[in-house]
RNA sequence: GGGUCGGUUGUGGAGCGGUCAAACACUGGAGACUGUAAAUCUCCCGGCUUUAUGCCUUCACAGGUUCGAAUCCUGUCCGGCCCA
């Protein structure tokens, strides 16, 4: 590991190693201290330090380079200093490749009813216990490097949809103060502690909703504050595509080129891909594990140009109980050499583990997958046609795709 | 043969004189899900329709008592258990 970084100190932190002409997609390697991760590429999310149903040597096997976990659930249970005592979490969970670490921030936004936003931090109340407690832009940092992460985020603040210029305004000028403090805090981290993975980058996350000057603004206040990465965050909180792609392509062109950028909680293969040629390197988000968990399987398909294209299907309806053939015959995955929908929809409906497990595998594999096609795409020049033809086409409800 | 407890919507199981198409659970059907309070949540599940504070049909079957019965009484049929 050592000799790694040593051999890499030359290295740029991050480099471009393709760009398409006419639009600002590219590929390109992060360097961490954990391997290389190229981009663009997708982040399963473990949040808990785990990601849901299956292994790290599976998902490891079927391509994921780098996992997302989070600051505040892990603070929570089991707590960062029994991760730090466990030598850290890439040793904990047994992910030998780089893992990025949310800040904590989602949750000022999803568990609204059960905190409160002060300058120190977030008031967070458990109904475990009762007990309070606040998140600060330094104890997430603290936490975060206890975790060992080897992309770690500023605690921000963002507001849900519909946006409101005044509130997120107010939130951009929050999260740029929580940011310096943050900034701060890692740096003493660094240099004077003893950190459990000294190869942490801090990002800072670009918020402003959609609107133009805020994302600007937001963007070039973490600009300032020196960061080596960017996350853009503030989206797929409910807001239409297009409110997110505006949102998007206000913040990139205030961040530099040459900066690795995130695009936070996002999203659908077609967001992906839109997002992409925005510039976006990097991704998460919880459709995946989730829908394959509820059911939803993302399968590949054609347009009626035969461009390519992809679906979803439900596999618990009744319509696929008889259905014997693969999820997805073009997916090599293990559940489609291996099992049938049929197989799949019995499992689901009789609550059986196995179902949760192959779906979860399915579809990381298609999204995996996508994301290979995608730095193909860019690598050969023609990212653009997949820009402009691939879509989600989903046959209406209630329609049979047989 | 005697006694006893029961027979309610696919299943289990509430209700025990009116506010009952009938709780609740399961099963079944459909929908949602974007930095995971999410192996979760929502809706539908007797029939009909203009999907509704709507109409119809209903609580093993047949009678009866009551202004009014799934609820009380009598008989019949069918189950469980106990005694012969």
């Amino acid at each position: 590991m050592t000799e790694n970084l040593e051999n890499k100190s030359e290295e740029k932190y991050f480099e471009i190693t393709k760009k398409v002409r006419g639009s600002r997609a590219r590929t390109g390697v992060i360097h961490t201290a954990h391997g290389d991760v190229l981009t663009p590429q997708f982040l399963p999310i473990g949040t808990k330090g785990t990601i849901k149903t299956v292994t790290s040597e599976e998902i490891k096997f079927w391509g994921a380079t780098m996992v997302l976990a989070n600051t505040y659930h892990l603070w929570q249970r089991p707590g960062d200093a029994l991760i730090y005592k466990a030598g850290g979490l890439h040793k904990f969970m047994n992910w030998k490749g780089p893992i990025f670490t949310d800040s904590g921030g989602f949750q000022v936004f999803s568990l609204a009813k059960m905190r409160k936003v002060l300058e120190a931090g977030v008031l967070f109340q458990f109904d475990m216990d009762g007990k309070q407690e606040i998140l600060s832009p330094e104890k997430s940092i603290d936490i975060q490097a206890n975790l060992g992460s080897d992309i770690c985020l500023i605690l921000d603040d963002f507001p849900g949809f519909p946006f409101e210029h005044k509130r997120s305004k107010e939130s951009i000028e929050l999260t740029k103060r929580w940011a310096e403090r943050a900034v701060a805090e890692h740096k003493r981290i660094i240099d004077d502690g003893d950190p459990v993975n000294p190869g942490q980058k801090l990002w800072g996350i670009v918020q402003g909703a959609s609107f133009e000057d805020l994302r600007k603004q937001s963007a070039e206040n973490m600009v300032e504050l020196g960061f080596q990465g960017f996350a853009i965050g503030g989206v797929a909180v409910g807001e239409p595509h297009e409110e997110m792609m505006k949102a998007v392509s206000y913040a990139i062109p205030h961040l530099p080129e040459e900066a690795p950028k995130h695009l936070l909680g996002v999203g659908t293969p077609y967001d992906i891909v839109q997002a992409v040629g925005q510039g976006c390197d990097t991704f998460d988000c919880v459709i995946p594990t989730r829908e394959a968990r509820h059911g939803r399987l993302y399968i590949s398909a054609r347009d009626e140009n035969g461009k390519e294209c992809y679906e979803t299907i439900d596999v618990r309806l009744a319509k696929y109980a008889e259905d014997f053939t693969p999820v997805d015959p073009t997916c090599n995955c293990y559940a489609c050499v291996n099992h049938t929908r049929a197989y799949l929809n019995h499992l689901m409906k009789s609550g059986e583990n196995l179902g949760e497990r192959l779906a979860t595998m399915h579809n990381l594999r298609f999204y995996l997958n996508l994301m290979d096609k995608i730095r193909t795409a860019v690598q050969y020049d023609y990212f653009d046609d997949m820009l402009r033809d691939f879509r989600d086409i989903t046959p209406p409800k209630g329609q049979n795709t047989e």
